[in-house]
DNA sequence: TTAAACAGTGAATCGCGGTTCAATCCTTAA
DNA sequence: TTAAGGATTGAACCGCGATTCACTGTTTAA
């Protein structure tokens, strides 16, 4: 026995981790997945292509790890809005609207979240994270629906709704308005969602 | 000159044509584009692989028509249902409930238009048709608004969100529920659509 | 100082499915 | 009946980017 890992070698392989998963994480938010092959990765991290493969199996396992690391980020955010103090619809509205602000500040890497082409354990993150963003919304909606702040409705249904109705209106007509008219477009998003919801 | 097409050979092309989209279009509804290779698409018209060449001259042409096909079908029943007789709000209910019906009955080939993962050409074709979609919903909102059925609001961002939510919630929540407990979600979905456009 | 154990390297390999094409078969008009 | 023009065939080819691996460099404990 002549060699074991130590703290300084183990800290610098986390270094190296996440300079590779930053070096992607870069590069998805400019280009998206597509653009984040593993040859661009490397180079961007500085390293060579197969040293990625000492820190990750697959391409599909780093993309996976990215992306739940992104998407948790965006839940989170939504998560804290949604347990602010206050009524119902007002937490609803706060939720809505970091959303629509956190997509907007990436709009590329919110297009790779929500919609762009991936292979099928990458997509699989992406339904479990819809399914989170959903969670955030049910719950609200569970107790909104409680305190008579809203309709009597499947919360779980509705909540899915939400995020196919913010996912379509930012990725579609949000994301092709003119800056100057995207403030207004939000609110109307965020008067949408109240609206299903029947919030009084 | 010895040969010019007939007919008959005219007829027996179109139908060798047909044979393809159909054949492709049998794969793609029991397991999505990806199972629709072309070595797959060719045993099943019953034809070599490289006679597809000669009517498509790529993979893509060949999806991005049968996608044409499939989702035309699904926009024009939905025009018909969204331009029957009646209050605007009974006739998005409609159109809605078709929309929900129709991808009920082919889940796969619903998933595969609405979700699947696709090249860019297909995909380009995707956003088309909800776009189509969206344009259907969107002049039945314009006369509602202006009559007074629904609530003010930009029509062109709410038609968005409606198939957004649709969507969604198909192959979320709808899909996986009991196939006994269809008919009550698919009312659900039918109401969070006219609460979210403020039908009186 | 040494050798064992591991980390890093990047050119070569590999797998996969779309695409091609030389050979063959079929249809037509003369 | 014939030859020209086209259609069909399917095995071979190809492009692309993920993955591998033989080699080199580095770190560790004795």
């Amino acid at each position: 026995m002549a060699y074991r890992e130590t703290a300084q070698v183990r800290a610098r392989k986390d270094e190296v981790r996440t300079l590779i998963l930053e070096a992607a994480r870069g590069l998805v938010g400019q280009g998206g997945f597509r653009a984040a092959q593993m040859s661009a990765v490397a180079a961007r991290a500085g390293i060579a292509t197969g040293t990625i493969y000492r820190y990750f199996p697959t391409q599909s396992e780093l993309f996976a790890e990215l992306f739940r690391g992104s998407s948790q980020r965006e839940v989170d955010a939504m998560q804290a809005a949604a347990a602010a103090p206050g009524p119902c619809a007002e937490r609803l509205a706060g939720a809505v609207a970091v959303f629509i602000a956190r997509a907007l500040r990436n709009r590329r890497l919110a297009y790779a979240l929500i919609a762009e082409p991936v292979d099928p354990q990458v997509e699989a993150e992406r339904l479990e994270y819809r399914r989170a963003y959903a969670r955030v919304l049910e719950k609200l909606l569970e107790e909104g629906i409680a305190g008579g702040e809203f309709a009597p409705q499947d919360p779980h249904l509705s909540a899915a709704a939400l995020v196919g109705l913010l996912g379509e209106t930012l990725l579609g007509p949000l994301v092709k308005s003119a800056p100057s008219a995207r403030e207004s477009a939000a609110d109307a998003i965020v008067s949408l969602c109240l609206r299903a919801v029947g919030a009084r």
